[in-house]
DNA sequence: ATGAAAGCGCTAACAT
DNA sequence: ATGTTAGCGCTTTCAT
């Protein structure tokens, strides 16, 4: 088994030896070039390639401080929601020349933890989060000790914690509504678990539509919760099937992943969409548009939400919220289509 | 513009002084709680909670070595490809408590560089990278300082450095004998640039493909360079369809994202698919089965890419190669479905 | 323009 | 069981 080199990564005071000056002058090239005359200057840079000297960041932050770096952490970096959010982030970023890790929370409230300490660990300047839970003691906790932070995708329910989020009760009321002016006068809602935040403001906002349309929730609505991904769609699917009535079924669906395997399950059944079961997603991914039935889908501003985010959080002012408004996109699945 | 708390963030002295034992103490609470006597760690515990204590990680680092921490870089985060991937990597991770921070190069080369740089600095121990150029030097010289380097999804050209890859050549290769199967004699491949290893690979596999057919490549095949993304496969398709012959076309595309982009134009331009175009694509994403037109691709095994790749990171022993081999999955985009 | 040296927060070896 | 201390690699005064 080769060993990768087993001598000591260089140091700079391997370098300084080597070129013959002193640490300190090897810092000011390396931090302050101009501070330093141009022949050590060369004869620094030579012995820095020679060793093929990289400075140890750990030992640089620990001294400096913190380093022009910022951590996002998202529910599930498979769904192309949250991963056009992060290249929105990158994007803000890159102008001020900050660079991003991304985590995946998996919803897993101790991951995230995780993934929140390692962050702070690593010396970011800010986090930006999609949290699993309610509870923003720990947000507050870090933010107390000097890390910025952005809730991501909610509001902040909270003065001191900044968040960029699009309204998720109009989304979701907006949905429904639809469906119901396509005559449909029961929701079968299929919703993640209302610890998240999302999925309960979808939830209030089906609840709402249904109210103001002189509907009794507990009635017209039913709630099926599943796991926020294409899977979560086919069980949802099943189950629907499993006690199929004949009557035309109205699903609105938490995410576009969701709907996908809704779709996917449909299909597979022989099952007629629009006709006996009508479908609403949400987040309007790229593909919604081309899939076999096109799907009806709450678009949000999802590079935006990204963006404004990573400027809160280089900016670093303020602890601002912004809302932003989503937008509903008809399109075959629903039945609402021209 | 309210400060995050001015001041100091608490260090282990403060704990110490605090909790009246000394900083070794903590230390030991810390680490080897069973170093230490029942009375004193607790007395130790409720300091850290008093000052909301968390152990500075660069200081630990600088001190330790690195963590257990692995970095992964691939060319667009936002192609499900590459989270499927990650995802991968992470659950092999997690199986020994380590963490994974993702990166997208944007297929740039200095963002590369920059992120390489990154985590380096930030004491991974390992990185997974999808190269954005033929050039190993850097990663070379990386894996020489100590950081153990894996190649994902192309194969290693060196003996020094593990990599984990599918067989690109005889994936598109496959995908070109399809084509030729359904009667046709010239192909279109939408493909990246060729600086990209798996652009180049798949290249060949169609060149060899045709060859083998007893084709002329120069003139059987036009390759067209695009962007790696749906936008890419916009304009491949306009490029197509602006020099109509009223001949059927078979367009080869290096990714499913660039096959969503072709569908999307010869949908909204009113072109039958697979009769006047037929349509293949790479990778088999979620979504490839379920658009309007189901599409035929080339499946990877994704999420046995990146865990095999954890796996050799977290292993750390000689440098493996890897290959898997993928697989033909047809549908009705290129008029090969039953 | 360059050098010397203190110290960032932590761990681990050693001493008690 | 607990304390003391050297030192990880770097930046940054302060001297020279």
């Amino acid at each position: 088994m080769p060993q990768p080199s087993r001598r000591r990564r260089a140091s700079i005071s391997d370098v300084a030896r080597l070129a013959g000056v002193s640490v300190g002058t090897v810092s000011n090239v390396l931090n302050r070039p101009q501070r330093v005359s141009a022949a050590t200057r060369e004869r620094v840079e030579a012995a820095i390639a020679e060793l093929r000297f990289v400075p140890n960041g750990s030992a640089r932050q620990l001294r400096v401080g913190s380093m022009t770096t910022a951590g996002a952490i998202v529910l599930d970096l498979t769904n192309p929601f949250f991963t056009d959010v992060a290249r929105g982030m990158e994007d803000r970023l890159a102008q001020d020349d900050w660079t991003l890790m991304v985590a995946s929370s998996e919803e897993d409230p101790e991951r995230e933890t995780r993934f929140l300490r390692l962050f702070e660990e690593h010396g970011v300047q800010g986090v930006a989060l999609v949290p699993s839970t309610e509870d923003v003691d720990r947000l507050l906790a870090l933010h107390e000790r000097g890390v910025r932070v952005v809730l991501l995708d909610r509001p902040s329910p909270v003065p001191e914690l900044a968040s960029v989020a699009v309204d998720d009760v109009a989304g979701a009321a907006m949905a429904a509504r639809h469906l119901l002016a396509q005559g449909h006068e029961r929701l079968v809602f299929l919703n993640g678990p209302r610890t998240i935040h999302q999925c309960a403001d979808r939830h209030a906002g089906v609840v709402a539509a249904l109210a103001a349309a002189g509907l009794d929730p507990h009635e017209a609505l039913e709630e099926v919760t599943v796991p926020l991904n294409a899977d979560g769609g086919e069980q949802g699917a099943r189950e629907l099937l499993a006690r199929r009535t004949g009557r035309p079924v109205a699903v609105l669906c938490v995410n576009d992943l969701v709907a996908l395997g809704v779709l996917r399950t449909l299909r597979r059944e022989g099952v007629d969409v629009p006709g006996e079961v009508a479908v609403v997603g949400y987040d309007d991914v790229t593909f919604a548009a081309e899939l076999t039935i096109p799907l009806t889908s709450v678009r949000q501003p999802t590079h935006d939400l990204g963006w404004t985010a990573a400027d809160l959080l280089v900016r670093g002012g303020a602890a601002e919220s912004v809302v932003f408004q989503p937008e509903l996109v008809v399109r075959e699945s629903s039945g609402g289509a021209a």
